[in-house]
DNA sequence: TTGACAAATGTTAGCGCTACCATGATAGAC
DNA sequence: GTCTATCATGGTAGCGCTAACATTTGTCAA
């Protein structure tokens, strides 16, 4: 009747009307059940966002961004933790399309190939976020990792740094973007030597950032510079170092990912990658609404770009500011 | 028909029909659709969890707990995040009370006083996280932060500081309880000094921990440790006294609450409360899915407990290792 | 006043499933 | 062989809402 419309185009009732039928809902308490109206609709008011960790900073700040656009709108968030593996991806995105979402967000641009099918032809918006790339199945809203670590990496090599090495954890798809990132760089000023290039599979934490210094420095000494993966590995370098009365940036230079909040206050202050992290869950939700909403974004790719915030951690002796 | 006894309650299906039907159902692709499933049946495998932030580490390892617990089950998690806020606390449970969810897990004891209504009268399961409390709704699994902080406020005189303060930031509920159990402590121990209680309703961050770190120490230069109430401000106060030539343990003692993994390998190793709260998101996910299949825990109220990891940066000369 | 048209409101069917009850098949007791 | 108890399966209604269409009411020009 009326009052089905009331709630969902109270412009196409009258004034009157829609004040008895507020009335009304305010006495008896009413609220619309939401599976009677996706039943009935043939369609749900849910976003799912599929991210591969829930514990990870980076994903925590992100699904904040979506969290807060999301507040104060009839937008229902789903999240799916693939846990870095994309079989698990696949079943989240299969579970989450069977319950046909208004939206589904997915992280990165490296799904399994039945991934990629069911998005393309999926009736829902889709927003990929945590990198940019070329041919996105929908909209995007990322940066590029790779221009991101060739420009920290360069910042090393400006900064005087002439054996720098690299440290990374769980090698998934943007790790090894960025890893690429440093060859690049390094190879191009001939500084490249795969002996200072140290990875491992296990989850990132400070500790783990510590262990892979160690690693490091045990298999080339005379390195005296780590470019890390992200900045839990930073904080475990610079701790690792300090223990071993490696003087930062004197005798190595250290460079994080991310900008922690935490890096601008270690001593010496941390250099790191700033990212836009809550932007870009913000900036993934305000898209997706608008394009639920009718509003087509003028452009499909947002590049949220980033900064090489140089501090103590890589002012080195002389050369120390980089133009 | 039969099809729909046989996805639910296979057991009471021939085998011969349910692998005809399992047959058809590959051919097809069939998925249930969860709306309607809702609607006949009036309840959902929701499972709704209210925290106050997504952001901050701790709930971030509990989320991940609850997820992991969930997972492999049919049971879907559903987010909500208050932001601290008792009123948008009450506004979630009601959105989420009113789509029948089967099960709601919401963090802490202090809700408002409609809040409390609504989950007494629930017609759902209700467990309790982060703290333990008398008169649970339904069950509990958390720790008494109380206790927590009295541990390491001893920890902290066995040790032998005698003018220690406390630095926290964001005053929820359970960081007031371990300012109590602080006050408590340094009371009876005659060491209180309400001078050195520094608090901010701010969100804690390590900047933060710098800031009211050069705060105590300027209204209280002759503070001799600081009890911390959460790593992120302990890191933060271990970074001011460093830049300050403030020698840790030496000249102040430092302790932290939660014993993230990065307080071991820091220098000095930080001193924390270690707290278990992967386990406490794994354990009240475990509860909720026991008696929701009908089997109820023997106890309601399940006391995780804590442990006061002591380590380099509260290691005082003579003293150093309370018994 | 009347007709034409728009705005507001009402009617009906059905979304895909499950609860409940009815029926049919099977087996064992007598 | 009949009767009952048990298991397996089928039929029917309806969960609460919305889409689509039908009807009523209101407005204004001729």
């Amino acid at each position: 009747m009326t009052v089905s419309r009331a709630l969902r185009e109270p412009e196409r009732v009258s004034a009157k009307s829609l004040e008895k039928i507020r009335k009304v809902i305010d006495r008896l308490g009413y609220v619309p059940d939401p599976a009677a109206r996706a039943l009935a609709a043939g369609r749900t008011n849910v976003i799912g966002v599929i991210v591969p960790s829930v514990t990870n900073n980076v994903f925590a700040d992100v699904m904040s961004g979506i969290y807060g656009q999301a507040e104060g709108t009839d937008w229902q968030v789903q999240l799916g933790n693939s846990r870095y593996s994309p079989l698990e991806e696949e079943r989240l995105v299969r579970t989450f399309l069977s319950q046909r979402p208004a939206g589904l967000i997915v992280s990165g641009i490296d799904q399994s190939a039945a991934t990629a099918v069911m998005l393309r032809q999926a009736s829902c918006r889709i927003v990929q976020i945590m990198e940019t790339g070329p041919d996105p199945f929908d909209m995007m809203v990322g940066f590029s990792h790779l221009e991101a670590s060739r420009a920290a990496s360069r910042h090393l090599l400006a900064a005087g740094y002439r054996r720098p090495g690299f440290i990374a954890a769980r090698l998934d798809p943007r790790t090894q973007r960025r890893l690429e990132g440093f060859r690049d760089v390094a190879r191009e000023a001939g500084v490249l030597d795969p002996g200072r290039i140290i990875t491992t599979p296990r989850a990132s934490t400070v500790t783990l950032g510590c262990e892979l210094t160690a690693d490091l420095l045990a298999r080339a000494p005379d390195t005296d510079a780590i470019l890390c993966n992200n900045d839990d590995l930073a904080l475990g370098a610079l701790f690792e170092c300090q223990r071993r009365g490696l003087d930062s940036p004197r005798q190595i230079g250290i460079c994080g990912f991310n900008d922690l909040e935490m890096m601008a206050v270690a001593n010496p202050a941390v250099t790191s990658v700033r990212t836009y992290r809550l932007d870009m869950g913000r900036k993934a939700m305000a898209m997706m609404i608008d394009a639920l909403a009718g509003r087509e974004a003028e452009r499909r790719t947002v590049d949220l770009g980033f900064e090489v915030m140089a501090r103590d951690s890589t002012r080195r002796g002389g050369s120390a500011n980089p133009a």
